[in-house]
DNA sequence: CCCATTCCTGAGAATGGGCTGAACGCTTAC
DNA sequence: GTAAGCGTTCAGCCCATTCTCAGGAATGGG
């Protein structure tokens, strides 16, 4: 996945800046604007790989945005963000052709592993793979499906992200504070106790499988994943 | 089925953007046009392979250009569309040779499919299986038959919509929206819940024969129809 | 060895997603 | 005209999931 430019539009400077530091720092290249006529203006001259659109925008809202760019020539897949109370009416016909749509508030990593999915369905960029596997652990992207050693483990949503979270990290500490602001939705007011219950639902349900325990503690700093041929 | 290039015919720009997104991503060439004139003009010079032709446009109607392409020597078949008011009597006669028809609104799995089915039977270019069997279950697309485990089983036209689109993804988890999207029709203003609705129906049709469930529930993500090969 | 800090984990309350039966209107078949 | 089938909505139920909290365990500095 080199040099994958990804598009970003939205009117609110917070979310923009949040979603072009995390996507930069995903490997990206991120270009980022805050209304449909730069967005437009920018699609034809950065042809960008994926699209991140807000529906609701101060000049012209997501879909003429879409049909502008698209009477362009222009095919890159669309990921729609809608406030949660605006999906039931706006949703329908946003997932048609690769396009896909994701609810405010989002966690940051939802949004990197919903552009990798989409970027691998259209085959446009060369992309990461479907199976995620490290170590005794290995996730289907596709059907949400974790297994250790084979086996299968059924997980929450939540255990599902913060599994896939700490196994795209491997060998490497993750303070709680990060785990949070990728797992969980921006907006989350909750306390960081919450990362450790998680952290222990899923010990809960894979240590009994796995050879040894997977998610390491490190005292006053944070979580690490280990996958086995690495480091001290 | 490589490189059919489909003639889009549609003077509603809306539909003309839906159906291009929706066949482009299903694989087809798609080239789109808005009056009868033009699609005369494409459908010369495009070779196109199959044409979807909205019967009311503004210059001239379906048949006036279909009469016109014929004379030139191009026999590629033709799936007219008609809103739904006018089906009764102008859709008399239409499907001689390959032709077919469809009523707007439709849903676009349904579109794919009757393409697939009329490049099929015309067989200009090869194509998809009428057949489609994943895992205890059979579907028979001439037909509109469906079997599991070798026991016909009777569908209504919605379940059996909702069957094929999850039988032709496999093994992927499919949200409600992408199914909404694709087995509805595009104007469905309706909730999600009917999408449960016929999970169930179907559920309650096909459980009883075949060995597991075979539609799963990923909660909080959408739904997947399993087949047997995978896992591991 | 003691203590403070950090972490673990079980219990419980609140939430909300998903399932299903029932009801309604619409169309089609007889 | 009547009955049957179908599509759609809805409400009530069930239960997985989320999140908080608090007591107890583990850790490491002194």
């Amino acid at each position: 996945m080199e040099n994958v430019k990804v598009l970003i539009v939205d009117d609110e400077p917070n979310i923009r800046d949040l979603l072009s530091t995390s996507l930069r720092f995903a490997g990206f290249s991120v270009h980022a604007v805050g209304n449909g006529a730069d967005a437009v203006n920018a699609a034809e001259k950065g042809a960008p790989d994926i699209i991140l659109l807000d529906v609701m925008l101060p000049d012209m809202n997501g879909f003429s945005v879409t049909k502008k760019i698209r009477s362009m020539g222009i095919n890159a897949p669309v990921l729609f963000l809608t406030a949660r109370d605006e999906t039931a009416d706006k949703v329908t016909g946003l997932t048609v052709g690769g396009d896909d749509y994701m609810t405010k508030p989002f966690s940051l990593d939802e949004i990197v592993a919903r552009i990798n999915a989409i970027l691998r369905r259209t085959k446009q960029v060369e992309t990461e793979d479907s199976i995620l596997e490290v170590g005794e652990i290995k996730i289907n992207q596709d059907a949400h499906e974790v297994f250790a050693n084979g086996q299968p483990v059924d997980l929450s949503p939540t255990e599902y992200k913060l599994l896939r979270f700490l196994m795209s990290n491997p060998n490497r500490v993750l303070t709680k504070a990060q785990i949070l602001d990728h797992v969980w939705e921006y907006d989350f007011n909750g306390e960081m106790g919450i990362v450790e219950s998680y952290v222990s639902y899923l010990r809960k349900k894979l240590d009994p499988i796995t050879s040894e325990p997977l998610i390491q503690t490190k005292r006053g700093v944070g979580y690490m994943y280990k996958s086995s041929k690495s480091s001290n």
